[in-house]
Parts: C-alpha cells; sequence; structure tokens
DNA sequence: CTGAAAGCGCTTACAG
DNA sequence: CTGAAAGCGCTTACAG
C-alpha cells in the first residue's frame, strides 16, 4: 500500500540500498545522487517503515515510560519532560499508566521491554523483592527509587522536609500531624524518616496517620481524623491528599490557614489554585524526567557504561495554607 | 542476546514454523507438541519479538493516542479509559502529547501512523483547511472534533448547557458572561454556539469575553474582565479557565458561590476538590475514550466499515460555586 | 560512490 | 500435523 525503498529505487533506477543510503546516511552517498534520491522519495510521499528499521538496527527510537497514575497531578509534568527531551533526542515515547497496580509494572515492562530502546520507571510500585526482575530490564532508570545496582533519579527529600518543619516550628505550632502514604511505598518511607528526622532536630512532636493513598479522597478520611486529634499543623504525604484534606476542612467550616496549617508534597501545579494556595515541598518532577531520558538513552548507547544516580533537592514553597499558630485553640 | 524462535527450535528438535504455529496458532499444532514447545518456551525465558511479529504480520497491537495536554485534568481520564479499553484489547497506547501546537499534530501523527494499527485524537488542534491529511491517516478517530468522512466520537454541549444557563436563569441572574475558549478551537465553536442558543431561549442576557486559552493563567486574566463587567455568573469554556477565574476572585476577595456564581465545562476530578467545589457540565471523558478504540479497531480490522459517529450527551453537575443572585449588586 | 547479498525474527501460504 | 521456503522493509558489511 504504501510507498517503499524499493518504490523509490525502481523510480530512480538505482538500488535499494544506495536509496537507503541516502536517506539514513547522506555522507556514504554522490551529493547529486543524494539530492535526486530524497527529491524523489519527498514527491512519492515516502515514510520509512520504523518497524523494518528498527528490525535491523536493533534500535525502535522509542522510550518506554511507566507511572503509576497519569490522574495524579505529580506525574503530567514529568511525562511532558521526558516527552520533550525524548523528542529532542529523536525519541517517541511509549507511556504505561499501571493505575497504582503494582502486579502490573512488571509484566507492562517487559512487554514494553522488547519494543523499546529503554524504560522509565516513575515512582516504581513493585515490591522489594521483585525489584530486581524489573531492574533486569536494562536500560532501565528509576526515577524516585534507589534500587541497588541500578540507575536512578533521586528526590532527596531531606531539605524541603527540614524546611517545612522548621516553618511550621517558626509559626509556634507545638506538633505536627504527618499523613503517611501508601504502606510500602518507597517515597513514603524516604519522607516518613526525613519528617522524623527533622520533627527531632527542630523539637517539635510528631504525631503520624494513616497509611492514605495518593489520593484526594483518602485526604477527606484523613480530615476528620485530625480534627478529631486535635492537631493545628499537618504535612501530607502528597498534594492529592493535602487537597483532599482540605477540602473537607473547608466543608467541615475548619479554615485552612488560619485554624490549621497544611503543607502538601509535590508541589503539583494544583497547589497554586486550590482555596487557599497550598503550601507544599517543591519536587523537580520535570527535571526528574529531563534526568531519566539522558540517564537511559547513555545506557542505551553505551554497552559499558555504569549505572548512575543523580540528586535532585526540594524545597518550601509557602502559599496560604499556612499561618501562625491560633492563639485560641481550635475547637478541632 | 535474548532467545528468539530459533533457538526454541533447535531445543526441540522442531522446525522454527512449528514453534511458531505452537505458540501463536495454537490450533493448527499436535496438542502434546504444542505443550513441549510452550514448556521449553518458558523455561528458556522466550518473549516473542513484537517488532519482528509486525514486520510480518502487518499488525502492531499499538493504538496511537494523540492529545493537546496531559496537564490538563480533562485529559487524564480519557488517556485512562483509552488505556483500559485498549488493553483489555490486547493493545497498547502509543501517547503523544503535543502541547497545543497544532502544528505538531500532523507531523506526530504520520510518524506514529507507520507503527501502530490506528489513531485517536482527542480535540484535534488542527486548523480546518489541513484536517484532510490528518483524516487521510487512516484507520483514524475524532474525538471531540466533527471531520466530514471521518469516524468521530462527538460530545453534544447543548443539553448540559442548557441546563447551565437554565440553572443560573432560575437563580435569578439576569446576565450570563461566557468566557471564550481558543479562538480557533471546534470545541469552543460548538459551546459558544450553544450558549447563544440557550441563552436566547431562555431569555438572559448573554456577555462574551476572550478568547482564552485552556489554562489556568488565563482564567486568572479572566477574572478582572470579568469583575469589571459587573457580571454575576459566568460559564467558562473549561474547567482550567474556571478554576483560575476562582482562585482570583477569590484573592480579590469576591465570594464565588455568594458575590458571583461560576459554571465550568468538563466536570475534571479537580472540579470537586476546588473551593467553593464548582458547579461543572459533566462531558463523558472516559466514555468517549472507550468507545474511540472500539471505532478504531472496528475500522481495522474491517476494511469495509463505514466511519461511524458516535454521540454522547452532557449534563449539568450543581456544587457549591452557583447560587442565587446577591440582592445588593456587588460592588464589583 | 554504488550494488548484490545476507540477515534482523517472525509468519504463512504451499507441499507433503 | 510438520517442514522448507519466501517474504515483510530495511540496513550493512563486503566487493568492486
Amino acid at each position: 500500500m504504501s510507498v517503499t525503498l524499493a518504490d523509490i529505487a525502481r523510480a530512480t533506477g538505482l538500488s535499494p540500498s544506495t536509496v537507503s543510503r541516502a536517506l539514513s546516511d547522506p555522507d556514504k552517498v554522490n551529493a547529486q545522487t543524494r539530492e535526486r534520491v530524497r527529491k524523489v522519495a519527498r514527491d512519492m510521499g515516502y515514510v520509512p517503515n520504523q518497524v523494518a528499521r528498527s528490525l535491523t538496527s536493533g534500535q525502535s527510537d522509542l522510550i518506554g515510560l511507566i507511572v503509576p497514575d497519569i490522574a495524579n497531578p505529580f506525574f503530567p509534568p514529568i511525562i511532558k519532560a521526558v516527552q520533550a527531551r525524548a523528542t529532542a533526542r529523536g525519541k517517541t515515547v511509549l507511556i504505561a499508566d499501571v493505575d497504582e497496580h503494582a502486579a502490573d509494572e512488571i509484566r507492562r515492562a517487559e512487554v514494553m521491554r522488547k519494543r523499546v530502546d529503554g524504560l522509565i520507571v516513575v515512582s516504581p510500585r513493585t515490591p522489594d523483592d521483585r525489584l530486581g526482575e524489573l531492574a533486569a530490564l536494562t536500560p532501565i532508570v528509576f526515577v524516585n527509587r534507589e534500587v541497588p545496582g541500578a540507575a536512578s533519579v533521586l528526590v532527596d527529600n531531606d531539605d524541603g522536609m527540614f524546611e517545612a518543619v522548621e516553618h511550621l516550628a517558626a509559626l509556634g505550632h507545638p506538633a505536627i500531624g504527618y499523613l503517611n502514604g501508601p504502606r510500602r511505598s518507597w517515597s513514603n518511607t524516604q519522607r516518613q524518616t526525613a519528617v522524623r528526622k527533622a520533627c527531632s532536630d527542630v523539637g517539635v512532636e510528631l504525631v503520624e496517620f494513616g497509611p492514605f493513598e495518593p489520593q484526594i479522597q483518602a485526604g477527606v478520611r484523613a480530615a476528620d481524623l485530625v480534627s478529631a486529634a486535635n492537631i493545628t499543623a499537618v504535612i501530607a504525604y502528597d498534594d492529592m491528599i493535602a487537597l483532599g484534606l482540605m477540602a473537607r476542612l473547608n466543608e467541615r467550616g475548619v479554615k485552612v490557614g488560619q485554624d490549621i496549617s497544611v503543607i502538601g508534597i509535590d508541589d503539583s501545579p494544583m497547589s497554586s489554585m486550590a482555596y487557599p494556595t497550598l503550601t507544599s515541598i517543591h519536587v523537580p518532577g520535570a527535571e526528574a524526567g529531563a534526568a531519566a531520558v539522558d540517564l537511559v538513552l547513555d545506557l542505551a548507547n553505551t554497552s559499558d557504561a555504569a549505572p548512575s544516580l543523580v540528586q535532585l533537592e526540594t524545597r518550601l514553597i509557602v502559599r496560604g495554607s499556612t499561618s501562625p499558630v491560633p492563639n485560641p485553640h481550635p475547637a478541632a
């Protein structure tokens, strides 16, 4: 149906080899021949068959990207950054959303692996004991999860978390609630460790809640627990939970940013759109995505490259949801 | 490097043909042979090379999905639905985010076309006069845009828009502002036509603003225009604009849901999380995505299928951002 | 600089 | 039911 190399060879009276070279390895061909071939190719509407090209070259020009949930606003910026960088480097991105299902991750990755040059897995849900299976699918880069011996782009929660705790302490809050993320989440372990350390360093009491799923509904549920506990400042595992928390508190007549201070994590686009605007720890998702593309392509190109590790920093973005502790203790 | 059909043939002492059939066309092979082959394949960790398979079969088991902007919360539910339906039908989804750039759409579609079995383009930004180029890339299905002679999944804005206008009129608003979407947007033309008709049918005055990009920032800008115009009720082209509008009004001390009523379109997940919660016209994105997959696969399987058209309905979801017109005219 | 040939890993008529 | 052969569309050493 569509125009092939052979068609162009026939039309120009050249061999398929020459046509191929004229199109994809221009230096190896006489300039005039090259231009003639290119003109005919254009006129005939030739589009190279990537599938055939992949079969011979062993390269697909595809990068696989696996994310837990596109609908979580933390991920779109990462996806966009990955796409932008990949496009700039001549690659196309194959995305899989695994809907937070750990079990799907390895399966999707294995299927993808066969048709992509490299894999990027963001915030993998795969349990520790099976992570090796994923890591074996090289070239692979993990974002937001440290995997021994594998390349990864990591986000250091410590700085941002310390700033958050310091901020709340400076506002006079005697105790801070932390809403844990999913039980077996690697990110939550990091954040939990960071908040514990920060609270003990700064000298404020820490009260933990959860685990909660990174979803608005979980935040709604958290709100009632927090209210009952008489806490004046809360740090949530992520913005989604923080947003749900705020929505429910608003609904119950508790004024966020006055009666209670709330801090999210991710600094997703929604945090500046909530009411009040949400103080949040900025996680450099876009940078992480771009870095991951570079890492995975390096891995794909140089077989001997040692898997490297990129560390990115977090920092607190103060907005309207945090304020000095209310003098009269809130009625809860 | 990895295990191929030939390796299994060697290991079992069978021919590649038989191994191939045992794996992908089981009925054509002796039951015992089949089981033996499958066991060996499993033991050797065989994963079929999809690229090679595509080259012979002409099928890629890939569906291409082109969306204007993943970060716009209207799209993730569509993407998830497309992925879910595609997976259920044995296909994988290749996603491209064109960042609202009309120019990229055709280019990306052409590149994708070569490696997918069919294309789904959501809310195409391509201008009318070049839409034919896109439509020629069959099998292709358009979501949210009517393309003569091409298959599409359309959303009927009329019902939802009528309900919105009726709702505002019933609340006593004498005039309604409409914030137009992008100038050359097909969806905006539909929505603009629908709101004009509804206002004239219901008998309320219509004041138009814009065009605005479907982005929060544009809504922020719109807020000041709306305030200056002394309007008590606004329908925005989409939720993003409505959300930006509300954020800015809140900031200026105008109470949304009291001083002014706001209605968005899309009923994206964020609309129930905003403060106040956003009354919005529900657009069935997930249904549209699933329907698009079915259409495109039908088209791919039966060459003679006439391009069909699926129509979906919209309806108003009332939340906290709309209320009776304030008695004392707001100071603006 | 150009061409003939082999091959990438699989599928699928065609024989037997 | 099984095998030998050809072919999908391209690339790439190997000759010339």
